[in-house]
DNA sequence: TCAAAAGTGTTACTTGTACACCCATGT
DNA sequence: ACATGGGTGTACAAGTAACACTTTTGA
């Protein structure tokens, strides 16, 4: 016998994006109940017997927000030993899953959503977005998980530009998606050659419709199509 | 109680990149030993009770080489619950492990070595090469794993060049670079440009030495500063 | 002297950057 | 009229790509 092999409970958390008015990158964060305090934490799970993680992940980000098929990227695991050795968190495991748990180790995900998207989840009574430099301290490594998330978040977007567009509305401004790409790029680009090769794009249509009640010239609205994206994948910058 | 919540052991196993004469990508595997039949596997371990997925990657890293500091990054968690359940596989656990493993998840990792580097094993009898179009049909899903670990490989040279030096001999000529790097990058270059282009980096350094017995003339061996790339880190390609 | 590759130079072309200029709209 | 931002054009700098030319070495 070997029982100094870890034999563990394995679950999976989720840090959704968004991105608000205020040009702020923001987060879902989730409430959980112990004894009568609540407090704020990640949503996760633990994964089931006969459930990938990648599927435990989806199934997490529905429960969370009632979007069928959302955009996630699995990044990183977790596995400090000491990172579920808080007092209150072993309560909290033990009343939410019913069974004494002694180490537990996370897959974390990535995930994008378009802030205004209505968020209807069927596991938790409370779900809100937090700016991710007002994130109060969390159980666990949360903090430490959201932190990594941002540096993962900016990867993507170099590596596959086309899913800055899930944050924004179907329809947006160029300067929109100069605010959005700011927020998540360090190269800092002037805005007006940032329009002028965005509107190059062939993957970026104009729409006939343009912003209203501005008080300056109204910004045209465009929107993103994926297919021909696909067909000739440019990286914005090279 | 929520029996279907898993509860398993959890594994890393590690891909190890070498560059050999011939130009080729390869990898080390080693031989694990069930009944009298032997049969090749990625190295790997489970981990301890009290050990991080990134110790016990370190740890199965100098096991397998000797070596005290490799360079590691963790790729994926690789969970699919079917991954383990072939018959050798079970096993194989059994005798390896000293008791009954019903389900297994694994933790990746990517990391590179110099070929020609001694290989000092303190746990694996054999320890060998081979070139990655060559790998053998191997037990649990380690095929997958290294089928995804290429293409890890190229997004971590697009990140940070500078690890493509740990695949090359402390000195090496220009060529070596160029072929690596062709090896490794779908873009292809004009090998005088990459020449010219290399050479004009600071972190490059020029030897005295120059190649021997060569039927051409004889290019210099150049030796890579990381130093001197840390202050003024520049992408190969912007 | 030829083949093969090292190493340098030249040029054309593409792309990025800075910024000037006009346009449209609400106050 | 003016402030604010939309949108286009232009000019220069920087970087990339293609390729010619010279050098060095062994066969």
């Amino acid at each position: 016998m070997s029982p100094n092999f870890i034999h563990t409970y394995v679950s999976v958390d989720c840090v959704v994006f968004g991105f608000d008015h205020e040009n702020r990158l923001n987060i879902l964060l989730v409430e959980r109940h112990l004894d009568q305090e609540k407090q704020i934490k990640l949503p996760g799970s633990l994964i089931f017997s006969d459930e990938d993680v990648d599927d435990a992940a989806e199934r997490v980000l529905h429960e969370l927000t009632g979007i069928k098929k959302m955009v996630l990227k699995q990044f990183k695991c977790f596995a400090d030993p000491m990172r579920a050795n808080n007092e209150n968190d072993i309560q909290w495991m033990g009343t939410e899953y019913k069974q004494h748990i002694d180490r537990i180790i996370t897959v974390a995900y990535l995930s994008l959503c378009k802030i205004d998207h209505k968020i209807n989840s069927t596991k938790y009574s409370t779900v809100d977005w937090f700016p991710i430099d007002e994130v109060p301290s969390l159980p666990f490594d949360h903090n430490k998980i959201i932190n990594e998330s941002l540096g993962e978040v900016r990867k993507w977007i170099e590596v596959d530009f086309s899913i800055i567009f899930e944050l924004l509305p179907k329809k947006f401004t160029i300067r929109q998606l100069y605010q959005l790409y700011s927020a998540l790029s360090e190269k800092q680009i002037d805005i007006k050659n940032f329009h002028k090769k965005i509107s190059s794009f062939n993957y970026i249509i104009p729409l006939d419709e343009i912003e209203k009640n501005v008080s300056h010239r109204a910004a045209r609205y465009y929107k993103f199509d994926a297919k021909i994206y696909k067909k000739n994948n440019t990286k914005l910058i090279k």
